[in-house]
This record gives structure tokens, C-alpha cells and sequence, in this order.
DNA sequence: TATTGGTCTATCCTTTTGGATAGAGCAACC
DNA sequence: GGTTGCTCTATCCAAAAGGATAGACCAATA
């Protein structure tokens, strides 16, 4: 059985490889930093049986990352990682044809467990998705969540605009959306509100 | 050694503890989903040598989990652990009587390693904090620091103005003496530039 | 089927921000 | 004395941001 697990937290991807590869002797994970990273890999390293992804890391863009690994790597298993994922975040990355979903509140034996359900051909859909959904505080849609990006990056509407390719007049419509559901007066409220609640991860 | 890892991350808790198991012969490892069940925990196993506090989890509220901690159980060794944090609160933990911060960044040979230094006496501040802190250390002017300050907190030049009995005018020219120092493009990028270079108070 | 929620766009409008340029008071320093 | 740096203010102007309201499309859902 041969994992990679794409994840920027050089900790977690350490400490889960090295559990998995005790628990399951002959397993080997290999640890990508980035969905870049990840890709660079699949492509010299044909013999991976499953992807693991985490949900929030360079390069994932929301699900635009699971979808261009899905693209170019068809027939492989992928599963999202995720520490807080909002319900339509689980239901697409199932719609692009994830084969499980693990939350990070898992115990390394059910995750264990749910790796070898994933490899054997089933979905893993865990049992608490329904009831540990809201856990966020302030729910994004997807367009407010990257909007949310660019703006902790200081980028101007237009700026905005010309990279998600929509007008102005959109990306204001969810800047003010973005500061209505953070409670702040103006954009650089709501980047502070974003940065003390851990949302800028 | 023993050790007590708080977070509510099942599966970063048991990854972790299995890896320091493993490298660690001799390594005790238990786990905490919460403050208030490290706490408990504490309060019955008194050999405990080092707790490990994941910062954003619940009862941390910033860090009144790590104060709350620090009173009941002076003489314990605390450590925080976070994938993101604001250099503030890294500054705030020590503040606070914390011998290390980990960010999850670390490898996981660099943690332990870093457990060692810390159960040695020694405190663990990551390497690249130290180097982000100090760098630069962009010079600001008295009134400067003031107008950054309001700046952090997503007020209006007009408020800033009123606050510190000032024309709006003035508050502009600091504003972009604010920007150029930082090379930011505008506000919100100052904010976030200060952010994360810590400057933020 | 009707409704709801997310999305995108448009047209107005006001307020805020950012930038240029210029003058003046004041304290520290060589 | 002269210079330098920080401070404050003023008057322009252009660009950006913020806000209101309205119409439209689509998918999921009741």
C-alpha cells in the first residue's frame, strides 16, 4: 500500500506517516507540501494507491486542486483532509469523485480504518458529517471564501475582479458580503477579523 | 518523559503521539481533546513533563487557555503548538510563562528534538521566528506607531483624525508614510504586512 | 411547480482613500 | 547659523471603496 499525503504541515504529514507506516507494516507514505508538489510526484511515481489532500494548502484553491489531480490522474484514489470543511465543500469534492472525506478529528485507528475501506474500493463518508457541520462561526460561500484570499493578500476590486475574471461591481458585491458575516466596517476590518479568528489559514 | 498533547484534532493527536512513542523509546504520551480535559487530566497525574497546547482550540480563546494553565500548574512546562499564529500571540505565549512554540510547520524529527531542548530547561523558539521578528524592523515615527495602531483596528482616516485631534489630512500623510515603509500597496496590505511581521501589538 | 440561495451584472450615488505639492512650526544636531 | 527630520495643515485631484436597488440565471429543494 503506497499513500501520499499532501499536506503544508510538515508535522502532520511526518507524524501520520510515520503511525501509518507502523500500524500497517508494508506501507509506504510519501509527503508532498503542496498540491504542485503532489503533482510532481504522481508523475515520476506512478505506483501511488492513495492520494490524501488536505483541504487547505498551497495550491488548493478550494477543490480547483482535487479537480486538476482528478483531471490528470483519473484513475487514482483521492481523499480530502480537512480540519473544518463546510457541507458543500464535502458534497463537491464527492461530486469530483473524491473516494472519502477524513476530518481531522478522526482517531488514527479509524483512520486507519477508513484508508483500508478507501483502497478496497468503497467511499469513506464519516458518520458525524451531518452533525459537525457548522463548527465555523462565520460560513463563506465558495466565491466569499476566494474573494476572502486575494483580499488578505491587500489586492484592490479590480485586481480581484481581473483574476477571478468577473466584474467590479461582483467582487464588491462579495466584499460587502464577506464584512456583513465577519461584523467588520470596511475591508481591513474584516482582514483583521479573519486573521484573529484563524480564518487566514 | 511524559507528555500531554492537547488538540482536538484526533488524528493529529494519536499521529503524534505514535511518532514520539516510536522515536522516543520510553515516551509516555496522552492525549487531550480540550483545555478543560488537559486540565482535568493534570489534576490527577501529577507526572506529567511537558503540555503541549494546540492554540486554536476549544477553551484556548487566544490565550487565556495557556493563562488559565500556567496559574493552576505553575511549576508545569508548557509548550503551544499552532499552524498559523500571529507573531503577537507567539510573543504573548512567552510572555505567559511558555518554553516553546511549535509551529506545525516543523518536521517531525525537528519536534522532538525540540521537546528535548524544552524537558532540558531550554526554551525552543523556532528559527524562523526569530529572524521574521527582528528583521527590518521597519522605523516608525512616534505618530507613525499611533496611526498604525488605529490602522490595525480597521478605522476610517476620519476616526483616526478624531481619536488622536488631528486633521484627516495629517492621518493621510502618516497613513502612506506607514505604507511606503512597509511597501505596501494600500491599507489593508500595510495591516497585513504588519501582521506578519509582527509589529502588530 | 414554486421557492430559495448563490451567482453575476448593471446603474446610480456618496464616502473614503491615495497621491501631489506646498508652506510652516519646532527640536536636535553639526 | 544652517540643516535635517518630524510634525501639522492646506488645496487640489483621481481612484477606489462602499452602499442601494434591481434584473437575471441556475441548481437544489420543498
Amino acid at each position: 500500500m503506497r499513500l501520499l499525503i499532501a499536506d503544508d504541515h510538515g508535522l502532520v504529514r511526518d507524524a501520520l506517516s510515520s503511525h501509518i507506516e507502523r500500524q500497517a507494516p508494508g506501507a509506504i507514505v510519501v509527503g508532498a507540501a503542496s498540491v504542485d508538489e503532489a503533482v510532481a510526484l504522481l508523475r515520476q511515481e506512478k505506483l501511488i494507491d492513495l492520494l490524501i489532500l488536505d483541504l487547505r494548502m498551497p495550491g488548493m484553491n478550494g477543490l480547483d486542486g482535487l479537480q486538476r489531480v482528478r483531471t490528470e490522474f483519473p484513475a487514482l484514489k483521492v481523499a480530502l483532509m480537512s480540519g473544518l470543511a463546510r457541507p458543500d465543500e464535502i458534497r463537491g469534492a464527492f461530486a469530483r469523485g473524491a473516494v472519502g472525506f477524513l476530518p481531522k478529528t478522526l482517531s488514527a485507528t479509524e483512520l486507519l480504518s477508513a484508508i483500508q475501506t478507501m483502497l478496497s474500493g468503497e467511499r469513506f463518508i464519516p458518520a458525524d458529517l451531518n452533525t459537525a457541520d457548522t463548527a465555523d462561526g462565520a460560513s463563506f460561500t465558495r466565491r466569499e471564501r476566494e474573494v476572502l484570499d486575494y483580499l488578505l493578500q491587500g489586492r484592490s476590486n479590480k485586481e480581484i475582479a481581473r483574476s477571478l475574471e468577473l466584474e467590479e461591481v461582483t467582487v464588491k458585491l462579495h466584499v460587502r458580503g464577506i464584512c456583513r458575516k465577519l461584523g467588520a466596517k470596511n475591508r481591513t476590518q474584516a482582514v483583521m477579523r479573519a486573521v484573529e479568528m484563524g480564518i487566514a489559514s
